[in-house]
DNA sequence: GTCAAAGGC
């Protein structure tokens, strides 16, 4: 069936695809020779021509057809064959289910009547009229009385002695001299983009003054400021400061909200909020009635939640003339987001920070004298040949470099420099050169602290090691060297934050952490790798990366901002200068990063319209392919219909603050009875892992982690296991000896158990769970390890992958990618053989293999039960699931009862989600006795 | 054989 493949250059296929169309071929097989931006081009244009695509192979094999094409073909893939798995259930097995299923209530005459329900949910979401009409003269004198209060209040507190002193620091920012110029043109403007330099004051004094103004104006009672900060930390810290420096106690006229965390009142006029949380209440408030001012702070970042927003304030503006918005943006990139709001004004503000000098590989090579050694697998000597057979991991910035001619580039270098220069390999980190960068510094230059941007975990407890055995840093009573990483058990403590003993300098070796969400403050001197990890997303393959790449201009400004925020300092960038001049202007926006089902979750959710025509209003709208490839997924976990509307489940799913999976999963544990465990797993797999990365000690961290998972095979199993146990030791008052012996952090622990909190109040509106009943009620199957890895298969369907034996270990294989590698922190990571014969996983991410990061080992029934629907087989002999890629075989007798189990299973399932009150427990009891008995009579695996 | 960073009514 499979058509002749065939090369093409890229330059021929539109002539092919164009025959195809005409001739009366069905299908186009190309062998892929191109880059990977061609093949989504093409996709896309292939698409639009009416042609259906499907790349097969790791995208080798790329086939445009007449016709729907499966999402998987065993004819065009050399990787492996999918084989038959085979069913056994034993005759006492079969007996106990069939008798259950005869047992059970015949539910099928009822569901008819959920119809009805479905269609009065597809009104609105919400509608909450803001009951202006009820305005009587006496909520007028209410409103005017608290106005001229408000205004008494500022005045009085104006007066005060330390009010004077906290003026006069202000009135020093650099954005203080633009008050006036700011307020007249928000008067003036509908929208206004305001560019500054960290420092300059703008996110503590622009809200400020239109909090201020209003006030004096008697329109106190009436104005309601909100700004966006894109982190937790800075929206409390900003509200906190601003609190003081009015004068007033943190919740009063100004505010902050985040998720789980309010300091807000009735009087708050100036709230700071995360804009995960202002997009939450735009389901609620869809034109943000009462909202008087909006500022956008941090824009330039570009992450996806405020490019969302973006998109719905451009619409939402010509429906809200008065509501006034106002961007804030660093200063490169203002210019774009003026251009995208019809030409803006812009108001840009100095900076303020000392000035720091700028040293970049060559400078670096002349003073230190470090000798860079030409890389091994990459090297004979000889310049000439390097060029010719650059590696094959080199990027095009390090190609770049490669051309450079080094004797004319560098001519006024010296020759040492020169041959550094010429052996220096831009793919790999030279720790030795960072390290003796270090030492420069600390032998030659004034005190200060010394702040290393490294890529990730390796490098930081490498160039630990190497600072440890250095006779000169090594020192420990002149220099505190500490790691600084996301996941180290550092980052809570204060250490950071504390200075160091006088005599004492202080070594920070950070990840990205530094640039922007930890401050250091008395940072003097910054030694930039140029690098940090970066996600991408491939589309094609429909694969996450997370590869260590080269940073943008924008972020090494950031980065040597980090030096000058005390006195004049200086950066040291490990890369060429011709290397800076040519990196990217920015950073690619997350939203073309990512895989966005989360998002269109959300704009199906805001009733946005469709979701591609609404997603290519973005500033940089992502690729189609992307978009297509989340509403696939939206389609398969049931939450959007043929038509991409919300179903019922999706609607659900909208609720709840989550990835679809994980929500998926959520509500599948409430449905079956292992409430208490789908909220744990939940919260983890939606925050972050408990566990955290000792940089010593991590063998013993390990060890604990698959101590809690048992025997269970299972990454989610050993999550659940530690969140139980901890909350043990907090209820015996012993927290923190138990985490710190468990390698566990207590604060993201604590943060699980407020989602866990919140989640349930989620489940209880949308009517899932009754909170009178108690936590006994909605876990029967909690302690059921077999059940909880059903409802995680459930949820997190179709990210399965085939466990298969290949001699005395086993290989595994995804349908998507092929062959994949279980993440070596997982505690599936080097076990051989496993008891069944599919994981199930939450997180798959190309690093320097495609790695599994967190798997869950399941049965067949786990997957025939709860996975995805099930298709009978072409040869017409077996069960077919994920599009062709699984294949199970087994008697007739089993195959049929298999179906008619898993057809009352989804029945009931269907009818719960349609009226979420249902008892599940008292109507389908035997239907879910009979699914348990399944999942307890596992098949051997073969 | 490995672990960028953020975020949610």
């Amino acid at each position: 069936m499979a058509g002749e493949v065939e090369k093409l250059d890229e330059n021929e296929w539109w002539s092919r695809i164009q025959q195809l169309k005409q001739g009366s071929q069905q299908e186009l097989i190309i062998k892929r020779n191109f880059g990977r931006d061609g093949q989504n081009t093409l996709a896309n244009m292939a698409q639009n021509q009416g042609l259906y695509f499907h790349a097969y192979n790791k995208g080798k094999a790329l086939v445009f057809s007449k016709v729907p094409l499966p999402d998987y073909r065993a004819d065009l893939d050399e990787r492996h064959g999918s084989t038959q798995n085979e069913i056994k259930m034993s005759t006492e097995t079969e007996r106990r289910v069939v008798n259950l299923l005869a047992r059970s209530k015949d539910t099928s005459t009822q569901s008819s009547s959920t119809s009805t329900f479905t269609r009065a949910e597809k009104q609105p979401l919400s509608s909450m009229p803001i009951s202006r009409s009820e305005s009587s003269s006496s909520f007028d004198t209410m409103k005017e009385k608290f106005s001229s209060e408000l205004r008494e209040l500022q005045n009085s507190k104006k007066a005060s002695l330390s009010a004077k002193a906290m003026l006069a620091f202000r009135e020093k920012l650099p954005a203080y001299k633009l008050k006036d110029e700011f307020l007249k043109a928000v008067a003036d403007n509908q929208v206004l983009v305001v560019s500054g330099e960290t420092g300059c004051g703008k996110t503590t004094q622009l809200p400020q003054f239109i909090l201020e103004q209003e006030i004096e104006h008697l329109r106190g009672a009436d104005c309601s400021i909100i700004c966006t900060q894109p982190r937790r930390i800075s929206a409390i810290s900003v509200a906190a400061r601003i609190a003081s420096e009015r004068g007033e106690s943190l919740g009063e006229t100004v505010g902050y909200q985040i998720r789980l965390e309010a300091k807000r009142s009735e009087r708050t006029r100036l709230l700071f909020c995360t804009t995960g949380v202002l997009l939450r209440r735009l389901v609620q408030e869809p034109d943000l009635a009462g909202v008087s001012h909006l500022l956008v702070d941090e824009i330039h970042e570009r992450g996806i939640n405020e490019d969302f927003l973006i998109i719905i304030l451009r619409d939402l503006l010509p429906r809200r003339p008065d509501l006034r918005l106002i961007l804030m943006s660093a200063t490169l990139n203002a210019d774009l987001f003026s251009r995208y709001f019809g030409n803006a004004p812009v108001i840009h503000i100095p900076g303020f920070t000392f000035p720091v000098a700028e040293l970049f590989l060559e400078d670096i090579l002349e003073k230190t004298r470090y000798k860079i050694k030409p890389e091994f697998d990459n090297y004979q000597g000889n310049s000439r040949r390097r060029r010719r057979q650059p590696s094959a991991k080199s990027d095009p910035l390090t190609e770049m470099f490669e051309d450079v001619d080094v004797d004319i580039q560098y001519k006024n270098y010296s020759l040492p420099t020169r041959q550094s220069l010429e052996a220096w390999a831009g793919g790999q980190l030279d720790l030795g050169l960072v390290e003796a960068t270090i030492e420069h510094i600390c032998r030659h230059e004034g005190d200060g602290a010394i702040l290393v941007f490294l890529t990730g975990w390796d490098e930081i407890s490498k160039l630990l090691e190497k600072i440890k055995v250095n006779t000169y840093l090594g020192n420990s009573s002149k220099f505190l060297v500490l790691p600084l990483h996301g996941s180290m058990p550092t980052v809570n403590q204060r250490e950071i934050f504390d200075r160091p003993p006088s005599n004492m300098r202080q070594i920070v070796l950070a990840t990205n952490i530094a640039e922007s969400s930890i401050t250091i403050d008395d940072v003097v001197y910054v030694i930039d790798c140029g690098k940090a990890k970066e996600t991408s997303y491939d589309a094609l393959n429909k694969l996450a990366c997370l590869l260590p790449s080269w940073i943008s201009k924008a972020s090494a400004h950031q980065r040597r901002g980090r030096a000058g925020r005390v006195q004049p300092g200086e950066c040291y960038r490990l890369y060429p200068k011709v290397l800076h001049d040519a990196m990217p202007q920015y950073q690619l926006p997350e939203i073309l990063r990512t895989p966005l089902q989360e998002l269109c979750l959300n704009i199906k959710s805001l009733q946005l319209g469709a979701i591609a025509a609404f997603l290519a209003k973005a500033l940089q709208p992502p690729d189609p392919l992307s978009v297509k490839n989340a509403i696939e997924i939206l389609k398969t976990i049931g939450a959007l219909d043929d038509t991409e509307e919300l179903t019922a489940l999706g609607r659900h799913l909208c609720k709840l603050p989550l990835d679809p999976n994980i929500g998926k999963m959520l509500l599948m544990g409430s449905i079956f009875q292992c409430l208490d465990p789908a909220l744990t797993i939940a919260a983890a797999l939606a925050h972050r892992d408990p566990f955290v990365l000792p940089i010593n000690r991590k063998e013993e961290a390990d060890a604990v982690k698959r101590s809690f998972a048992g025997d269970s095979c299972s990454d989610h199993i050993a999550l659940l296991k530690a969140f139980e146990a901890w909350k043990g030791a907090k209820r015996s008052g012993r927290e923190r000896a138990f985490c710190w012996e468990n390698f566990l952090s207590p604060i993201t622990l604590q943060m699980m158990d407020d989602m866990r909190n919140q989640f349930l109040d989620l489940l209880s509106d949308i009517g899932f769970v009754n909170k009178s009943k108690g936590a006994k009620a909605y876990n029967h199957y909690g302690d059921d390890m077999e059940m909880i890895c059903a409802v995680l298969c459930a949820g997190l369907y179709p990210n399965v992958i085939q466990c298969k034996r290949r001699g005395k270990r086993t290989a595994f294989y995804s349908k998507d990618v092929g062959k994949v590698d279980i993440h070596p922190s997982s505690v599936n990571a080097g076990v051989h053989l496993f008891p069944l014969p599919y994981m199930i996983y939450s997180d798959k991410v190309k690093t320097s293999s495609i790695y599994i990061r967190d798997s869950t080992n399941i049965s067949d029934y786990a997957l025939l039960l709860f996975g995805g629907s099930l298709m009978p087989s072409k040869s017409g002999e077996g069960i077919e699931m994920l599009g062709g890629y699984l294949h199970f075989s087994a008697p007739v007798s089993t195959l049929h009862l298999i179906q008619r189990l898993r057809g009352e299973l989804d029945k009931l399932l269907q009818r719960k989600i349609e009226v979420p009150a249902l008892d599940v427990l008292s109507e389908g009891i035997d239907v879910v006795a009979a699914a348990v008995e399944l999942l307890h009579s596992q098949n051997v695996y073969q």
